[in-house]
DNA sequence: GAGTTTGAAACT
DNA sequence: CAGTTTCAAACTC
């Protein structure tokens, strides 16, 4: 692949496109001010803030970037090798980049927002703090558990002489002593030095990630209802930690390869777009003034040095396009995004480059391990790939972040037969487009392209790099969220942070535009929702949607009018539009209701298919409009998916690709489409007398997702009407809304917001 | 691997 | 904003 002249055509590159920049965000606005109140960081302490890509020509980043929730796309930047901050050790020599002073504007914008998160942040982990400060008097943990030293730079960083795996031991035992205090100051840390760490111990390490998950629950005491009450659905600090644990841990590449950043790149390693990203977790000092400089451990931001060097051999194994077209909103309901929140995300799609890694699994029982563990946090596309190969033995609920899934969208692109991309990178074909456009799948997920792309023509390159960034710019300022991530995530499954259009969406997932699909009726790839594996929502144009993630409800009522008009007088009228008439009241007394609306959220959700088990199941829970229908599908278990079947047949509990069915369509060998949606079928379907509560035995197959956590079983339980909320017109979290003041007060503003509206929805 | 189909992106 | 064209991925053979 040549690289092209340049072409006259191409927009003249720009090196000082600093306009459009956003106007501050935040600054100085009530919610700062609350949220920096409520940092436990010293504003004295706030770091300035690094401006390292201030050199570029990186345009102002659209509001929807600079969105407090979490993007990872930033985030992704964030991680980016060759920009990395280390600024507690020289051997990276990038130390210089953080000193840049002065951001631009546009800088400073997100750096705000960057800020706000930060202090949601920080906020998120105050509480526990200001509960441990009289917690851990007596503490066996060290004093030092935690803190950080300033060194020259006035940058926090743990003693380099730590050893990483045994601070990190500490770390993990101090968490638990001290709750969330050392978590905080751990956000302050950077990564002590790691050079020397086995991939074997990083995979047992990040398989003990997700076995830690249940000690972390029963954790007694405030701490750990302080961060459920906190919206905190998937990751507690303590995750975090391992997160961050195992980003150091796994960090075995030598450091000295960071500074062989510039060669990778042009050796193809890809490198992410979005510059600006790497602001994405700092403080914006500007208030104070202050040069200490909050930044997360390099190993953290390094992305690329998740993978161990055998693996990222192909240039690629490393996906740095891994969070460019996701962006999910992991912490979004408490505006908690921090750091760390592109951890998970992105170790997902490490994971998958592993799993495409043949070498990772020949020889370690921890990889073995590992395999089982992640094999959850893969696209169902990623899981059948996984299956298929061989590499992934198990299948475990591990119950871990669901939005580990979302990740991986786009990436389980198996292009050809040979499986060429079965390390999941994204190369792309083109031809014409001079890989400039969102045709190009590299640049369309804000990455470079691979010498292994088989694109002709290509401008998207470092090379380019101001012709790239200028083509973005032109094409963000025409749909600022072109580059948005497709597939948004919501971080709770409850429908109470669920937008309208998400109705028929899996629990916590839609898709940005919705497709428009004609002739796929959403069954093929071509549609986007469909391979992002999320269902489709209303605000999808599909035509006759068959989308096995969720129809959109359009097609729902649709075919649930032709249903009735056509098998009227079949069904209990207690199960269909009474239900709804009576008002999300009445439906809310039924106890099967009731049950299924936990069924839709209490569903596996690691499940690879739970999104469309879930969807088909939760759509039924937020439109008394829909209720006819939703309620019949709900009240007939026999329909579900055919997931449950498996689920319900098989007491080992293996999921469904374990018995074979690997793919959406491969849902089984009787869809479940054909159970829920196939519209002459349905009335005698919806005869069945299957109960809810067998759904629910039969959609946690290894019992681990059954019992919520204290969060989910709590809101469920505590305000069922959370899953009746109306069709309230939401924002799409993947667009910068204002964030929620506490966390959970948008959770309790839509609470209010149902109950209104059902009083409208009936009316 | 070539050709076709499909739907998103781009254009008018 | 709707219709058309372009484009590249997905799919089929």
């Amino acid at each position: 692949m040549d690289s092209p002249e340049p072409d006259p055509i191409l927009p003249a590159s720009s090196s000082s496109s600093s306009s459009a920049c956003s106007p501050p965000v935040g600054q100085g606005s009530p919610f700062l001010a609350y949220a920096s109140g409520l940092s436990p960081i010293d504003q004295a302490n706030r770091g300035r803030i690094d401006h390292r890509f201030s050199h570029t020509s990186v345009p102002s980043p659209l509001p929807v970037f600079t969105s407090p929730h979490v993007d990872l796309q930033r985030q992704t930047g964030f991680l980016e090798r060759g920009e990395v901050n280390m600024s507690g050790s020289k051997d990276h020599g990038q130390g210089d980049i953080q000193s840049k002073p002065d951001p631009d504007p546009c800088f400073q914008n997100e750096d705000q927002s960057c800020g706000q998160s930060a202090a949601f942040m920080d906020r998120y982990l105050t509480g526990p703090l200001e509960m441990d400060n009289t917690v851990n008097n007596g503490s066996t943990v060290p004093d030092n558990a935690g803190d950080a030293i300033v060194n020259n730079n006035n940058v926090r960083v743990l003693p380099q002489d730590q050893n990483v795996e045994n601070y990190f031991n500490f770390v993990e035992s101090a968490a638990y002593q001290e709750g969330s205090r050392f978590v905080h100051n751990l956000m302050e840390l950077t990564a002590p030095k790691v050079d020397d760490v086995d991939p074997g111990m990083f995979l047992d390490n990040l398989s003990q990630v997700q076995h830690r998950q249940q000690p972390v629950a029963q954790v007694p005491g405030d701490w750990h209802n302080n961060l459920n009450s906190g919206c905190q659905s998937f990751l507690d600090p303590l995750q975090r930690i391992e997160a961050y644990k195992f980003s150091a841990g796994c960090s075995s590449l030598p450091s000295n390869r960071l500074a062989k950043d510039a060669e990778q790149n042009q050796r193809g390693i890809r490198r992410h777009l979005q510059f600006e990203a790497s602001r994405a977790c700092e403080y914006n000092s500007n208030e104070t003034g202050d040069t200490t400089t909050l930044i997360l451990p390099a190993e953290i931001r390094d992305f690329k040095s998740f993978v161990p060097p055998h693996i990222e051999g192909e240039s690629c194994a490393w996906q740095a396009d891994s969070c460019s077209q996701t962006e999910f909103d992991v912490r979004s309901d408490c505006g908690s995004h921090d750091a760390l929140a592109c951890i998970p995300s992105g170790l997902g799609l490490h994971f998958h480059s592993m799993v495409g890694s043949g070498s990772l699994y020949s020889d370690s029982s921890a990889s073995n391990k590992f395999t089982g563990e992640i094999y959850n946090q893969l696209t169902p596309f990623n899981q059948q790939e996984a299956s298929a190969e061989g590499k992934l033995s198990t299948s475990s609920d591990i119950g871990m972040v669901e939005e580990l899934n979302m990740v991986n969208y786009g990436k389980s692109r198996k292009r050809g037969k040979d499986g060429s991309e079965g390390d999941g990178c994204k190369r792309c074909n083109c031809k014409r487009s001079k890989c400039l456009k969102l045709y190009c799948e590299c640049f369309a997920s804000g990455v470079y392209c691979l010498d292994s792309c088989s694109c002709e023509n290509c401008f998207n390159k470092p090379e380019y790099e101001d012709t790239v960034l200028d083509v973005r710019q032109q094409i963000e300022a025409r749909n600022p969220l072109a580059f948005a991530p497709k597939v948004v995530k919501h971080a709770s499954n409850s429908p109470a942070i669920m937008e309208e259009g998400s109705r028929a969406t899996p629990s916590s997932a839609r898709h940005k535009r919705g497709c428009n699909c004609k002739k796929s009726k959403c069954l093929k790839k071509y549609c986007e929702c469909y391979q992002a594996g999320v269902g489709c929502s209303d605000g999808c144009r599909c035509e006759g949607c068959n989308n096995p993630f969720g129809v959109k409800l359009e097609t729902v009522y649709r075919r649930a009018g032709k249903w009735k008009n056509s098998s009227q007088g079949q069904l209990d009228p207690s199960e269909t539009e009474d239900a709804c008439t009576n008002s999300g009241t009445a439906s809310q007394s039924s106890p099967k209701w009731r049950e299924m609306i936990d069924i839709s959220h209490l569903t596996p959700l690691s499940h690879p298919y739970a999104g469309a088990i879930a969807g088909s199941a939760s759509f039924s829970t937020r439109d008394c409009s829909q209720l006819p229908l939703e309620q019949t599908y709900q009240g007939s278990s026999l329909h579900l998916p055919s997931g449950y079947h498996h689920w319900d047949n098989s007491p080992s509990g293996l999921t469904p690709e374990v018995h074979g069915s690997n793919a959406p369509p491969q849902l089984s060998p009787d869809s479940f489409l054909q159970n829920i949606l196939e519209e002459d079928d349905m009335p005698e379907k919806l005869t069945s007398s299957s109960t809810p509560t067998k759904a629910v035995t039969a959609s946690s197959p290894n019992k681990k997702r059954v019992s919520p956590p204290n969060v989910q079983s709590g809101q469920l339980r505590s305000s069922p009407s959370l899953g009746l909320r109306s069709g309230r017109k939401l924002i799409l979290q993947a667009v910068p809304s204002f964030p929620s003041l506490t966390p959970c007060s948008k959770l309790k503003h839509d609470v209010h917001q149902t109950d209104d509206d059902h009083g409208d929805s009936t009316s």
